[in-house]
DNA sequence: GAGTAGTGCAACCATTTGGTTATACGTTAG
DNA sequence: CTAACGTATAACCAAATGGTTGCACTACTC
């Protein structure tokens, strides 16, 4: 997922309401009207929710006679997943990290040829 | 979280420069000028982005002598994780439904007394 | 064919956003 | 004390957002 891509995706989550629309549209797919129908706003107002999450691909349009189906997108939501979950793991390395540095260092100043000091990565610790 | 915070903490992932501020304070706790040196735009532009990933809780200020240290909080980012997760989780139930709908469906207008819709899952495939 | 339901789109509005520059404040180093 | 650094905050601006109303188009229904 590009940058541009993502700001799109997380932009579109940032709306209460549309983020309604999109658990609305996992449950089952839906026509724009009876999904207005579900909130106090304009249709037209809806209607823009919708186009929205269609340009991030949170959404999927598709003709169905007079109406317009709605149906979510479970791969672009799962992308975003990933991207969050990729966030926690650069966490969890760092902790990893400290924790072999925490390992090795005790025996640091004993030790001055071997492990040349290399997974030392500044370690700022927290807390 | 309530849909406000989820509000604050989409609207704050939803800029590519707020999304790498993220990152390299999930590697290490670093100084607002010190994230400002990465950027072209003006310092006080980077003061911005951080105010709003504070405001979400994505990330915490603390003071340190004349610096301002700013350090992510894995915690809303977790939530936030869960909260897409939870999204997937109603696909899945869909999921889980149709199949057992259609494991029972080619007997349903014989059978209209016996097997009222349990929960047969053997539903072992989605995407 | 006329009416109606569902949609698309434009114009308009107030508010927010993301950026700028400039100025003032607090803290540390000399 | 003074200078320099890091931060805070204000004023300003263009562009985007989230809402509205109004109007036109398409496709069913009768």
């Amino acid at each position: 997922m590009s940058e541009t891509d993502a700001d799109a995706v997380f932009h579109a989550l940032a709306d209460s309401t549309r983020r309604d629309i999109v658990r609305r549209t996992l449950r089952r797919e839906q026509s724009i009207s009876s999904l207005a129908e579900r909130y106090t706003m304009s249709f037209a107002a809806v209607q823009k929710h919708v186009t929205v999450l269609e340009r991030s691909a949170l959404v999927v349009k598709q003709r169905r006679g007079k109406e317009q189906i709605v149906r979510a997108n479970l791969d672009t939501l799962h992308r975003a997943t990933q991207l969050l979950d990729q966030f926690e793991a650069i966490w969890r390395d760092r902790v990893q990290r400290m924790d072999a540095l925490l390992a090795d260092e005790p025996v640091a100043s004993a030790t001055p040829s071997a492990t040349p000091t290399k997974g030392t990565t500044d370690a700022g610790h927290q807390h």
